[in-house]
DNA sequence: TGTTCTTTTGTAAGCGCTTACATTAGGTTA
DNA sequence: TAACCTAATGTAAGCGCTTACAAAAGAACA
């Protein structure tokens, strides 16, 4: 041990020494804060970096006496490995991104949560980063994240920039598109059809004998996910026969205070829709708030439907009806699809997870 | 260009050409997929390593003429820089870990939104951990921070393991505690008082006429957020000389479910508290909702208020009167902190943000 | 005991960049 | 035009690891 340095080896080491044996290499490099690296760690326990390296990655391919020995030295000296010269030597960096349209919606919070929670279980990091609905910049995070040396990548929907499609294909990088599901690409998609789980909670509204409907959906224009669920309500009106009045499709970007307002906007009309769908809870959340403050009753006046299932719609009064999207389940199973594309090993290329009308109390039979 | 790879120099170059230099370049790396690396470039613009590394660093430092040559070549290549190599060589990973309770809170979500939007304008690239409430798990998600050399953290709360403090004083890493304020203490701080704010907030209470308090707080182990509103709350009702029963303290892990299970416990007493303080409006949201589902007026039987000040919570029937929180500033404060820090520009140690008492419609007057 | 095979360990060559230092080109000035 | 300065560029030595390959040490067997 300290191979010379200023002990005799077999020499028992106490904490003093340690610190003596740090500060002599941090004067040896003349750096300010020491940091200790994998060759300090080869010097102290006296054998080969490769050594240590191995007992790094591959502990098994050490012998117990100086596989121990070495893990007591990186304790002891307290050292940490250095990402970056991993990564530049074993070209694997152990990092995987994602970019999400925002954090401020606690769907993709809740995904980010549980995509993080499987990736540190399966050894890797996450970086995230968002792109506020913006596809351009959506091309741009991924540049950066891929600067960053990621392995693997988590988009969200389906519709991205033609130069992200070719940057993706040009880097061979693992990635897979949450939150849209299409069986018949050939990207890998882990997610649900929007059109049709919107298709499902319009049908539902039309087979309590709603006939007068009004839909506050998000932007659609580069959002997929809710053109999809704008198209799905739209199908399932029309296809019984209904027209739906381009005055009663309301579009906003997803907060509470844009689904008051639209609410408000639809109150004021002289035929109120019996039925409103809205393009997420957040919306929805905040229709069933201006129906309260302007005195109209839920479901009893008017029906309001979500799409999320956020944890608040449940035990909000009165309850939501909204459709179930699993978030977690997505960011797991998109973790465990990447790391398994990382490893080279056989995934489904598509995976559609199960989405589910929760009926709650805030959609009833219509007044006649 | 081309530097005779198979171009005569001056040669015009069209796609094709470009296309088979990559691929020339591949071969030569027996490589599946082409990575262009800094030296293709190089090779590419017919410059030396050095020049096309003081394009992407300095660009000011490098003449018009091949500043242009080269970022055409980048550009024509495709050539992304290898993070690694560049953190390996510069000591510098453009890397900001944060470290947050979790993810599932929007108010937490908010701030690393705003934190890490600030950071992208800084240049650099954030990654998110969280630990789940649990210190041990904290200390080691910022060793592996740290593996991924982050260049600073910003963490939440002033609550952690002695190894924590070590570690990061060890490292001279660049840090700073949100959420919390200490202005007594050397560690950096960009917070607020939550024991001040929670002060105020129970006083106001205290003002309006109430005598019967309940508390629906966090966990208050290792919190020391949720423990310092808790004290904060008490002290303003013991300071009136009012005694604060232990019955009427919940202690619940932050959800609106729990809110509701908890305001459902209080309301079975046969002395009702005319005023529930919450620990945050996530329970404040339940608190309300357990009301509502009870046939309990609020604020005419009974009063609530919570802390955080969410999006929705202004917006729900009635409006929440509740502490605001400038989580979003907060992150971007810490984004500016930690730069500066790294940058070893002087910054303020402390800075202490403004808290506001949000008066709206969920707290009144008590009935006789 | 020598031979062969297996396991363990070491040696040393990079990974793709940055940067100190050396060199050269291009201006100024006397 | 020589001497000197500044700006632009190149050369080459690493940054801290991993890993192919070589070497050494054991184990097993004849």
């Amino acid at each position: 041990m300290l191979n010379g340095r200023f002990l005799p080896s077999k020499t028992k080491v106490n904490t003093t020494m340690i610190k003596k044996f740090i500060d002599s290499v941090a004067v040896e490099k003349k750096l300010g804060a020491q940091s200790v690296t994998l060759s300090d760690v080869a010097r102290y326990a006296d054998v080969s970096t490769a050594t240590v390296s191995r007992v790094l990655n591959n502990p098994e391919k050490v012998s117990k006496v100086k596989r121990n020995q070495i893990q007591a030295a990186i304790v002891e000296l307290g050292y940490i490995p250095d990402g970056a010269a991993r990564a530049l030597a074993s070209r694997r960096s152990k990092i995987i991104g994602v970019v999400v349209p925002t954090l401020d919606n606690a769907i993709f919070a809740t995904c980010i949560q549980s995509l993080q929670s499987r990736l540190k279980q399966l050894g890797y990091t996450l970086i995230v980063a968002s792109h506020e609905y913006d596809l351009e910049e959506e091309l741009h995070e991924v540049k950066t994240l891929l600067q960053h040396g990621i392995e693997g990548v988590m988009l969200v929907g389906a519709t991205h920039t033609p130069q992200l499609h070719k940057l993706l294909a040009g880097q061979r990088l693992p990635f897979v598109y949450c939150w849209a599901y299409d069986p018949n690409s050939s990207k890998p998609y882990i997610g649900f059809d929007n059109k049709k789980a919107a298709n499902k909670i319009a049908q539902y509204l039309l087979d309590l004998g709603h006939r007068e409907f009004a839909l506050i959906v998000g932007h659609t224009n580069n959002n997929d996910r809710s053109s999809d669920r704008l198209q799905g309500s739209i199908d399932a009106i029309e296809s019984r026969g209904l027209a739906l009045s381009k005055k009663n499709i309301l579009k906003r970007s997803y907060s509470v205070k844009q689904g008051r307002e639209a609410m408000h906007i639809l109150l004021q009309n002289s035929l109120r829709p019996t039925a409103v769908i809205c393009g997420n809870d957040v919306l929805a959340l905040g229709a069933l708030a201006q129906c309260q403050a302007e005195g109209v009753r839920v479901p009893e006046d008017i029906s309001i439907t979500g799409f999320d299932d956020l944890d608040i719609s449940s035990q909000l009064i009165p309850a939501l009806t909204t459709v179930h999207v699993p978030s977690a389940e997505m960011g797991k199973r998109a973790a465990n699809h990447l790391v398994a594309q990382i490893n080279h090993e056989t995934t489904l290329l598509h995976t559609e997870v199960d989405i589910e009308l929760m009926i709650r109390h805030t959609a009833g039979v219509p007044r006649h």
